[in-house]
DNA sequence: AATGTAAGTCTTGCATACAAGAAATGAGTC
DNA sequence: GACTCATTTCTTGTATGCAAGACTTACATT
């Protein structure tokens, strides 16, 4: 979200010139105003939804035509794409969506747990009393979508418990790096909610959480949060293991 | 470090042409070999060492002068750079070293602190017999370099002890995470160790730490570490306020 | 004097062009 | 028939050029 504070008196131009400022709010990211950055955020999409294929090259002429610009900007959003870690860009021998091991996706997952915990202690300890109520009525609103069976709706707000979680933690840097590991393994863990008594189990892990951050407990709400992780994980594999014995 | 896999009998044309590949070792980066890479790298170095200070501009055609390169690859740099926060790229407003503000460097200190014991912790549960042993026997020796008084070479085995913390967590994703996060902070760090007395205070703190890694006491390894972190961002903060007084 | 306007300059954003390295192809050799 | 080597083709890496947006300066207005 962007907020832009404007003299409603000044023309456009001199509003520019005198520097009056487009304020970013607080741990938002700026909407994609250039090419690269657009470009950047559609071929992450493309790549967590699957449309790349992990281990696929990226051709940059072909991505250049399919985005109707030149080799340029799409060369600058690889760039940005291989920091984050979605893609590999070997010198001279072109870019390609990474693929992810097992070893190193159970790496992903174990850190994002940690990640997750850490925040849920840190919130625990420096929530301030309206967040901690807004946490405890967003849970109960997912207990009133698990038992009417709506999967999508609670996965919704299973995305919102968690970034309030993250945001609780007071911690900018800690809750940019926990949702950005998030949303890479996003396409791993969308499967799942789909898993017959998901919701239910799901919904009595994050009771512990909340419980123990509501209360200030830190060690329990680590505890707690790392189980859940833990077990999201464990359903994710097991949801692995029967697609390979029913694909 | 790269490791390549040779066939000894095959020319180098052949071998490149039936792509015998350059295996790297887990948890490495690959060296720069293309200029954006260099350019990078050179970047990062000047921001971090303090001569492209905080706040200032980054003018794509003085950098392309002083490389001795085109725009073409400074610009792909920059928005490397960009991508690992160290500096801001505003659209069409050019690049500008990030300025981190006190409270900023507060979350940084906060969540390399929650990352460092995250690591230790799982260092404690998960380090082999031969990584204690040598955990142990670098502790051991910084024992004897803070008896000699030797700030800089205690400094480089303090730095190699943290990496080999990290590597103990056994997990890449995590390792890497704290390693950049400590980087960033090297320039806030550096002073404090020629704070007088400062050698062997963070010798017993680091005792606390190796000996709960090494007995396998996760929570304990977790705590100390957390504490020689406090520790070492409020050593920080007093060496600010005594820059402030005597400046 | 302070603010608003307009032109001019400078910088960035993107496209195009060319050079160099890598893969692919095919002929020759053992 | 497998391997080597040279040649061709394709892709990436870097340089250059042009257009559009942002900053600067000078000027006009209240």
């Amino acid at each position: 979200m962007i907020v832009i504070f404007v003299c409603k008196q000044c023309p456009a131009r001199s509003r520019r010139a005198r520097g009056h400022m487009a304020l970013r709010v607080e741990g938002t990211k700026a909407l994609a105003e250039t090419t690269v950055d657009k470009l950047a955020d559609d071929m992450a999409e493309a790549i967590l939804s699957g449309e790349f294929a992990p281990g696929s090259r990226l051709d940059e002429q072909l991505l250049a035509q399919r985005y109707a610009v030149s080799r340029t900007p799409v060369r600058e959003a690889l760039r940005q794409l291989a920091t984050t870690g979605l893609i590999e860009v070997r010198p001279r021998r072109g870019a390609i969506v990474t693929q992810v091991t097992p070893a190193q996706l159970e790496e992903l997952f174990v850190a994002m747990g940690e990640l997750e915990a850490t925040c849920a202690r840190l919130a625990a300890m420096s929530m301030l009393p309206t967040e901690r109520r807004r946490l405890q009525a967003l849970h109960e609103r997912m207990g009133v979508l698990a038992r009417q069976g709506d999967a999508l709706a609670f996965a919704d707000c299973n995305h919102d418990l968690h970034t309030m979680i993250y945001a609780g933690a007071h911690n900018g840097v800690l809750a940019d790096m926990t949702q950005a590991l998030r949303r890479r393994l996003a396409p791993f863990r969308r499967a799942q909610f789909h898993l017959e008594g998901r919701l239910p189990r799901s919904l009595s892990e994050h009771d512990a959480v909340i419980a123990a951050i509501v209360r200030g407990d830190a060690a329990g709400a680590h505890t707690a949060m790392l189980h859940h992780v833990t077990l999201v994980e464990r359903s994710f594999e097991e949801l692995c293991e029967e697609q390979v014995r029913n694909p």
